[in-house]
DNA sequence: GCAAATTCTGGGAGCGCTCCCAGAAGTTTT
DNA sequence: AAAACTTCTGGGAGCGCTCCCAGAATTTGC
């Protein structure tokens, strides 16, 4: 590896100074065509690259957002939602020049870093509970964007897919389906996901026994258990809603053991459009790309200083019917 | 945001001089125990963390590495494989004070933006045929370490798992079964993953009729599509092995589409352990967390110039039964 | 005991950029 | 035609670290 060109060398063959030369790179106001031209030329004659590394330190920008997951166990990434997400934030990111810096939050220590100037913003998905990084990064004035309402509340811009509404379309296509005991597979209670998923499935089910529910956490061996519990308890029920496709495979493990013919005794619905599956899933697609780059619009507005930005997006839902219901 | 503590204050509080809190800092030698304390105080006390700019302007690294995905649509993301391989990463990089950034290889700028001394080093995966990413990578003496045997051979160092002796035992366990007309659906013939694996099902073949094979793309479609050949082609074959479990998700999708029974009718055996499916598949198992922490455990040793490293790294793998076969 | 080695410490010169400032060049107004 | 702008340009002071070097403190050898 020879020495790397420096913005002086541009400087020099382009015979501009450093100034312009640094004015052309960041597309400053100013400077003459005649300039802009022969540095163009020099930065591809050179295969010029500015250092990161001083531009952050002389510019006060990282020019990286961090995406984190908070998640202890770090098993979100094998959730096909996530990849979708980050795929979406990839994306968009695209043409910004910023790096994505990929943490996971089950060191404290996240949130003093990320205050620390090492980022210009950051995204945060799978949040837990009311787990204090959101407003810890938010009352330090790092611009922050969830993904995912979060459960806090708080003045957190965030954006989301339409749970609530897809839930209830899910529900009512059960409903419709002529489903006598419909049941439900609810994410985690600590997650706002989980619970609107849960609102939805109740508002749907207004004016019916509406008590057939079994928590659990997003995987395919807690699908399978929530199933195996919910058909001890209620071995005639006709339909399931399960508020992920990756519960949805564990549910249909149990059903099938527990010899139940799907679509015929239990209509199962999913939600995600993430899985396929025997037999393939009905269930509730959500554009998760778009979800990252929604995501990361925001924050990039945000750290550009845009005003009058929304403070929440909600992105639409539709029913896919597959056979599964 | 008030003003982030800088290193001088840190040595200011401590009593000490900025180059002494830089050597606590980096763990070098020749420091006092007592100075070494009253650092440490120091930096807890403002809760100091160094600007990672600085660092890399001043230290000539960039204390980041890249992982690599060279798959022009970013499809990988959604691979279970690359979520548990980068689990692995993150895992072995934690305590590195190195950061992971993300680039897809699309744009062909990926090549001269790792060269140019922003990341320390280099983690390719998903390496199709020739590509000469590698090549270009470890000639301008970055170092790199590629997750797969890269197709184009050559001296940059790999790890990969024992795809060969996987399938070996795959295919063997549907001969122990009885199994009588044997298929198997390949990977992409482009991948040394997709060819290994075939090879292990033609060496496990050998002495029998082995020519049904039909070769897709690693996702579930592709898997469906092929299986669906390969019924029309031997309509009574009794096993195939599928060379990952993602598109034995689809293959046993096409199956149950043609009234076909797993395992009754047709035996099948997977590879990755990496899907939940209806009925349970058998499959070959790979570490993939295992994976990502090896591969990054060899570069940051080759960053650190450690000698007599092994050019290469074979994950051995192991067949776990289940209902599919 | 003193010289020589060894461990420790602080000072200060950059790393490659950005950004402020002052001045040169060019344009419009009076 | 000079004055008053406006557009353009270069110089140079940092950004917050690391690392080299020389000097201070401490230990070891004879």
């Amino acid at each position: 590896m020879t020495t790397r060109p420096g913005i002086d060398e541009v400087a020099r063959l382009a015979g501009v100074s450093k100034s312009t030369v640094s004015r052309v790179l960041n597309g400053a106001p100013h400077v003459s065509s005649r300039a802009r031209e022969a540095v163009r030329k020099a930065v591809v004659k050179l295969d010029y690259t500015p250092n990161q590394a001083a531009r952050s330190l002389a510019g006060h920008r990282a020019h990286a957002i961090a995406l984190v997951v908070s998640e202890p166990s770090g098993r979100v990434l094998t959730d096909p939602f996530f990849a979708g997400v980050m795929r979406g934030v990839h994306a968009e990111l695209a043409g910004h020049r910023t790096q994505l810096v990929l943490m996971m939050s089950e060191p404290g220590d996240v949130g003093s870093y990320l205050t620390n100037g090492h980022v210009d913003g950051a995204l945060v998905i799978s949040l837990h509970g009311h787990d204090p990084l959101l407003s810890l990064l938010y009352d330090n004035g790092l611009p922050v964007v969830a993904g995912g309402r979060p459960l806090a509340g708080g003045p957190v811009p965030y954006v989301d897919s339409d749970n609530f509404t897809g839930a209830v379309d899910a529900t009512q296509h059960l409903i419709s389906l002529g489903c006598q005991r419909i049941a439900t597979i609810a994410g985690p209670s600590d997650m706002a996901v989980g619970l609107d998923r849960l609102s939805g499935w109740r508002r749907a089910m207004s004016g019916r026994r509406a008590d057939l529910v079994a928590y659990s956490d997003f995987t395919p061996e807690g699908g399978a258990a929530a199933m195996t519990s919910l058909l001890a308890r209620q071995p005639d029920l006709d339909g399931v809603f399960v508020a992920a496709d990756i519960m949805a495979l564990g549910a249909l493990q149990a059903l099938h053991a527990a010899g139940r013919r799907v679509p015929d005794d239990v209509a199962v619905v999913g939600f995600d459009d993430s899985v396929p599956a025997v037999p393939p899933l009905t269930t509730v697609k959500q554009d998760v790309e778009k979800f990252g780059r929604m995501l990361t619009w925001r924050l990039l507005a945000e750290i550009e200083g845009e005003e009058g930005l929304p403070p929440t997006v909600l992105l639409p839902t539709s029913l896919v019917r597959r056979t599964s219901a």
